[in-house]
DNA sequence: CGTAACTTTGATTAGTATCAAAAATGGTGG
DNA sequence: CCACCATTTTTGATACTAATCAAAGTTACG
């Protein structure tokens, strides 16, 4: 649990910072979290939905996401992160997971124990305004996917994830421009949007014919963004960002 | 924002007892948040999307929901709130509202300045873990919804947005037995399930000749519990509840 | 180079939406 | 108390989006 470098929790306070001010005490705090860094493979589960949590999760390189599965067996995506996020407050806080957060892709991950978070908090209110507010922010971006998945046809859908995983990889500096790699399948696509994977390739087609983006198994390419954020129904106010965006 | 009644904020307290456990003194801080009562009229406005909000909502009698609406204009209702419920936090915290509340029906609310909840925040730590567990079974709630809306049945979305009101009812104290007041119109049932009312009225005509419930306007009766559980996939975890109920 | 995972295509079906209108309900004023 | 009006529920007929089933290509990887 040694604090092996002290900046790799650097990408987390840089996320913090995209919604809330932060004073030079505050972030240091934060930076100074002790952790245990580890590496996960592909696939791996992080937390299983069930499992007794006590630490939680913040995501240093790669992508992993968050699920839950119906008695059928169909699984929901419930949201897909990046390096910088802190993914699973959620879990720690209430001690036992009402979802299971996996891995994407090889990933590396810090585990922040879930009382060394209260401590900061409790001397640095700067700072637990911050995890509040990410909390919230992350309430926030559910209550589009409930609207997305309840309200929006296919084509509107999946323009819509795309156009949010877009905006938040440029706000947290992953990418600047309109390509940037996006490790999902066309299954998992469907996942996340709640769509069967023969339909959402049968709208990718379309998407790529009509000029909107141009998408492989690996990365996507925002073609016109105009005209995708227009197919997708999308308003950015929802993820409370502060860094103005080309958007 | 005089303390008009010591009292009128104890259904809040109550509530969150239902995840947190809190001391004398953090009850005794909550209760005496100042505050402001109001009435509300059966389908006005207590927040729209995009407002400037700097208080948050306390609901003391009736119902309210919350809601967001696409571009095509469908709306989509994001959850129904009851006696006890702290619905605001989100947008009061954020300042920006994200999304729009709204009376079910007739209702009698407390707003709290959200500079006075931080404060006893600052003050009483018990009493900042219970607002936060709040906030985080919020959170829980709305993953649930994503995986009801994108992945279950017509019949097993009713079933289950039934199920989940039934059992925060129960804990709420509101009701005990299996009839209970519901004043949603089949068409915002739909718009809390992703269906359009014709559809909403077909299935729910099914689950009264199947025997699951009898429901009208107003009020829902379960009439087999069970049966109405293993038809809407329900599983209470996600309530996050200490509270043991027939569930 | 072989194999598994993923994408693509085709044919068909199911579930839900849409459109339209009739019945029922509930509240209001005369 | 009744007639009227708005809202809600119900019914019917039809259209369409997306699901399902099956299999052939394609890609990536060991």
């Amino acid at each position: 649990m040694a604090n092996s470098n002290t900046f790799a929790l650097a990408s987390m306070t840089a996320k913090l910072r995209q919604h809330s001010d932060l004073a030079a005490a505050d972030i240091n705090a934060l930076l100074n979290l002790p952790h245990r860094l580890a590496n996960i493979d592909q696939g791996a589960y992080l937390v299983r939905d069930g499992d007794k949590v006590d630490s939680c999760i913040v995501l240093l390189a790669g992508y992993v996401y968050r699920s839950k599965v119906a008695g059928s067996g169909a699984k929901q995506i419930l949201s897909v992160h990046m390096r910088g996020d802190l993914v699973d407050l959620q879990n720690s806080v209430l001690g036992q997971a009402d979802h299971s957060v996996q891995a994407l892709t090889h990933a590396s991950v810090a585990y922040i124990p879930h009382q060394e978070i209260l401590k900061v908090c409790e001397s640095f209110p700067g700072a637990a305004r911050a995890l509040w507010r990410d909390t919230l922010v992350d309430g926030s971006i559910f209550r589009e996917w409930i609207l997305n998945v309840g309200q929006r046809s296919a084509l509107q859908r999946i323009s819509h994830l795309i156009c949010e995983l877009t905006l938040r990889q440029q706000a947290a500096g992953i990418c600047h421009g309109p390509a940037y790699e996006l490790p999902l399948t066309q299954q998992q696509i469907g996942e996340a949007t709640g769509l069967t994977p023969v339909h959402v390739n049968r709208i990718i087609q379309r998407m790529r014919a009509d000029g909107l983006i141009t998408i492989t198994r690996q990365s996507v390419t925002v073609v016109d963004w105009h005209r995708l954020r227009t197919s997708g129904d999308f308003s950015r106010a929802y993820l409370h960002l502060h860094t103005p965006l080309a958007a």
